[in-house]
DNA sequence: TAAAAATACTCCATAGGTATTTTAT
DNA sequence: ATAAAATACCTATGGAGTATTTTTA
């Protein structure tokens, strides 16, 4: 991978670019203040192009920042849409089920439900 | 972040996709077999759905896997379009330039360039 | 002078490596 | 029998925290 960034960093980014506010941005990241700080302090080192102004309150992005920001948003949301696709499977029922029963009742009791049951889940064993 | 993937994970497993091989993937990746394998075993914990089916040979995704696959091509791609915005802006001459000049000279000196370098570069202090 | 961002450290979680075992052709 | 993937264990990088300092409205 020649670019180094990775999605925290995104997110980092975008939640200043939303609140225009370091310490708000943190907040709604769920880490503190410095720990977003340093990170986007990195990836501007690593990108080698600043993406904010700290010069002015409240913080703006540069004209680099911006685009960057706006694309990170795209990948944010492409993430997001691997969600959509687990649910179609996550919730699947598959795998091994085993059921343990007595032997003197077994023969009584297993007929009754086994035929329904692999009927409607024929993915377990 | 609810969704915990990372690009490197998704990298891997386009890896495999392509190649149908763990260790061809891993060369490619500059990683090694083992690195990729327990990345994609972590990443397939951490979804909750297998991304490839192991018992065959080659190695083939699987339907959930598929799709994933599909979406993190798109991700990785989106991602590389970063790169492309650097280089509007990577190799823009910017930041702090220091001069340094012995006082009997800089009278006679600076004046001479002083004004056409400051008028081409004025992003620079 | 008060709020906000940067800096300095410390810690620990985990990505990645080496060595080895298990599993399929 | 052989190649491939999984597992076990170890190391080290760096993400995140606390404490503090610098900087800007």
């Amino acid at each position: 991978m020649m670019l180094n960034i990775s999605l925290t960093q995104m997110e980092y980014i975008v939640a200043v670019d939303t609140h225009r506010h370091f310490v708000t941005a943190a907040e709604h990241c769920f880490v503190t203040q410095p720990t977003l700080s340093m990170q986007i302090k990195k990836l501007e080192d690593q990108l080698g192009v600043t993406i904010f102004d700290r010069t002015k309150q409240p913080i703006i992005p540069t004209d680099a920042g911006a685009k960057i920001i706006k694309q990170a948003r795209i990948i944010l949301n492409e993430v997001e849409r691997i969600n959509d696709i687990l649910q179609e499977y996550r919730d699947t029922v598959a795998g091994e089920l085993k059921i343990g029963i007595i032997p003197t009742l077994a023969p009584y009791l297993v007929p009754r439900f086994i035929g329904n049951f692999y009927k409607a889940f024929q993915m377990l064993s």
